[in-house]
DNA sequence: TCATTAAATTGTT
DNA sequence: AACAATTTAATGA
């Protein structure tokens, strides 16, 4: 594993948000962030909670899902390093809809609501990036209906883990993620074994390389169009 | 460091 | 859904 030690700074450096932040204010807002260690599996946050923070994902990955009345358990979406969410839930000021679950061994960090808040009401830099942020979510729960309704099991898969590597909403993702082909099947709507098949089906075309616990995205362009 | 074992994940039916 | 094979992680000599 590389288990490299970012340090916070580092880490926000590498936040489109950040760009439109001056030093200052960077450093007053990395020292109101409280960092956390979430193993795999644990919960970085619950539904029904009230929501005190902004979340980024430093290092892992995390799945929100939805536990229904029945106990049928949905997946959403997955956020892999680089990506920030919970935007949604502190400007409409309701509690957490959503389970957000730890999908390995990963490292978070939440921004307060008042530090949120203070860059909302003094950064016109800060504001624009939440409109593209919640502009390229929306784009991509689009697609997403899309794809189920669309798309076949391979492009399901493909395009599934191509939205892992958006580069607007996860920036600094490099071409490799830990993932396994179960949860995979969980973001693609497709069963395990589909999965399998499927990412053979990909690497025979030379969009992605299977690993254990893991794929690396040789082609992305390709990948996040699969099937078009 | 190496060997053994358990746990996780993959590949196939 | 079940099973075997493979890979990794953990343990202890």
């Amino acid at each position: 594993m590389t288990t490299q030690r970012q340090t916070l700074p580092d880490f926000l450096s590498t936040c489109r948000w950040a760009q439109s932040v001056s030093a200052e204010e960077l450093q007053r807002v990395a020292g109101e962030i409280v960092e956390k260690k979430v193993p795999n599996g644990g919960y970085v946050c619950r539904r029904g909670e009230d929501v005190t923070s902004w979340i980024g994902v430093v290092d892992g990955l995390v799945k929100m899902s939805n536990l229904s009345p029945e106990g049928k358990l949905t997946t959403l979406t997955g956020v892999p390093s680089g990506g920030w969410f919970g935007e949604g839930s502190l400007l409409k000021d309701e509690p957490r809809r959503y389970d957000i679950l730890a999908l390995r061994d990963s490292r978070i960090v939440c921004m307060p609501r008042a530090t949120f808040n203070r860059l909302l009401n003094t950064n016109i830099g800060f504001n624009r990036f939440l409109l593209v942020q919640l502009n390229e979510r929306l784009g991509m729960f689009i697609a997403l209906m899309e794809n189920e309704r669309l798309l076949e099991p391979d492009a399901r898969v493909a395009r599934s883990l191509g939205a892992l590597f958006n580069p607007v909403l996860y920036p600094g993702i490099g071409r490799q993620i830990q993932i396994s082909q179960e949860e995979i099947g969980f973001l693609a709507g497709v069963s395990r074994q589909r999965v399998n098949q499927a990412l053979q089906v990909l690497e025979k075309a030379g969009l992605l390389r299977v690993e254990y616990g893991g794929v690396t995205v040789v082609d992305l362009s390709s990948l996040q169009t699969f099937g078009a």
